[in-house]
DNA sequence: ATGAAAGCGCTAACAT
DNA sequence: ATGTTAGCGCTTTCAT
């Protein structure tokens, strides 16, 4: 199986020349439709495979499109890479994946190796640990094409696929005041990327909309995890701050929250309403069903590999724009 | 950062060869240590990057890793992959992941992909749609080194990790037995596969152990998604035929029972026990928490890694078994 | 201790 | 419509 012919030997078999060969193999419309069909059923019955890296090195592009990213066990994460891959593998891309862990240094090293590879694309999506983006602005200079997807930064006229996280802030926050809710807290993450900024600037806008008090006090930073989402809500209930419902920029934290309202025993959503944002699947499995936002994340990944195969000599930054989908469950169903 | 300057570069620069750059950038030791340095220090500080492509084309060799799998965004695969990656970025290897979706014909594509990429190495769990293993025997032929995880098959003599299956079922049947169930139904895999078959071993002997019935037609074939799962619950349910526990070889298809039994009433696990397989997440958040055995996927990406940059020369099949860890919750807990 | 030269397999001017 | 030729950037035998 390991391609042993090569376009040489065809040649030689079929008393051709090696570049006619390669003309054939590539479809190129200089050579006869007959040598084409004969120099591709010789290929076929013997098994040949072209060596890509041989191709890769002469052509100087590799095929090889690079994935950054903070972690692949992430169901988010690891649906946006399922929708890349569908779309570049009928283009033959090989897909290359690196997760940062949110380590900043990781991302650097991460882009390093793939510029090393000479990889066609990078799609990236930020480390919570990336506050300098001088690597990414890097990658501009060369030739490699650059997609940031969900954690984007706008400014730095990169092409970019995210989602409408202010849209789907606003919808969670105004299903949450329908339901009678005024105390409306909000678990955040860092603001420097832009998805958790947005959805902090939804929370806010729409309590205003609504003539209810933004507080600062109700705005927990850095509030993402399982654990933090957990020890935050053991705190409020200790100390008697229990809020009217908890809009969570992520399931994790929302989740913490609904273990620490399990082991306190406050009911969902009687006692208060939680809502959290990513549809991780345990959301629709957990006793109440936790309300969080869908993300379309298999759509995302699609969108992204799509704009690097038409983006073409068109240099104007490209921004696609993903809807989000409020999934309302029993977590937030006061009425 | 596109790496631009070549040996050649570097060798006019300093008056010397590009194959002694070449030997230097490799501390080749014929070549002496003061030229090494000096070759290496003007590499840095003139951004020298080596061509990956032109070296893995001469070399035969590429410094990528192929990682053939059913699905990335399912739990245990997605965190596999982690443990392979920690591994490997130690040693400079890069991966490439595709996905089979279960289907045979895309393992074959894949395998084809990553051939002509000239991976060093495959890491392959088999799809349950491939019966037929030729593919694999093939690359047997070919310097790539594979190795098999979690869904292998033992008879071809190819290096795997596997979870110890058979004993992660038994002690889960055992588990049951001890909670005081008699009638335990079994959800299967295709049994081509080495860890379904284990599993319904490991099923089958662990009631014969108890001296308890083994029935065929307790034993419920290709039952591994949550609609499946839930379908033949439903069945049940209709039919009054439930048992007084369901082990089923994956958490998903227990998860469908649990569906239809909240739907239809039947309480877990006074009404019936139901335990799954390989602790996905959702597992320990659902109400009540489904007993499930853990398999440590972390740990055996690192193995499978591990095995890959140790072999050496060594030609024998080395095989590497990881222990279960049973992980008790409500739904199996009737006493 | 270093250099010259060939070549990995392919593609793309530049012929004819 | 096809062939010739010269590399892509690197490694490696064979010289010296």
């Amino acid at each position: 199986m390991r391609s042993k012919i090569t376009i040489h030997d065809i040649a030689r078999s079929l008393n051709i020349s090696p570049s006619t060969v390669s003309r054939a193999l590539n479809d190129n419309p200089r050579i006869s439709k007959t040598t084409r069909q004969q120099v591709k059923e010789f290929a076929q019955s013997n098994g040949y495979n072209p060596n890509i890296l041989a191709s890769s090195l002469r052509k100087g592009r590799s095929m090889n499109v690079g994935i950054v990213l903070p972690r692949i066990n992430r169901h988010f994460f690891s649906n946006v890479i399922g929708g890349m891959e569908e779309i570049l593998n009928e283009s033959n891309h090989n897909l290359i994946i690196c997760q940062t862990l949110e380590d900043y240094t990781k991302e650097i090293d991460n882009i390093k190796t793939l510029v090393n590879l000479h990889v066609d694309a990078i799609f990236i999506s930020l480390a919570t640990g990336t506050k300098n983006l001088d690597h990414i602005k890097e990658l501009m200079n060369t030739d490699i094409h650059v997609v940031m997807f969900d954690r984007v930064n706008e400014s730095l006229g990169i092409d970019l696929v995210k989602l409408d996280d202010y849209m789907g802030s606003m919808n969670t926050v105004n299903h949450l005041i329908s339901q009678g809710c005024k105390n409306i807290m909000h678990f955040s993450g860092p603001t420097h990327i832009k998805a958790y900024e947005e959805r902090q600037q939804g929370y806010r806008e729409a309590l205003e909309n609504n003539n209810l008090n933004v507080s600062s006090e109700y705005i927990i930073d850095d509030t993402l995890t399982k654990e933090k989402g957990y020890q935050v809500m053991i705190n409020l209930i200790e100390n008697n701050k229990i809020p009217d419902a908890i809009f969570s920029a992520s399931d994790y934290s929302a989740l913490g929250a609904v273990l620490a309202c399990r082991e306190k025993n406050i009911s969902i959503p009687s006692g208060i309403c939680i809502a959290g944002f990513a549809n991780e699947p345990f959301t629709e499995f957990i006793r109440p069903g936790l309300t969080s936002t869908d993300q379309n994340p298999e759509l995302m990944g699609k969108k992204v590999a799509e704009l690097f195969l038409q983006k073409g000599a068109n240099t104007d930054q490209i921004k696609s724009i993903i809807e989000p989908e409020l999934i309302i469950r029993e977590s937030t169903l006061k009425l």
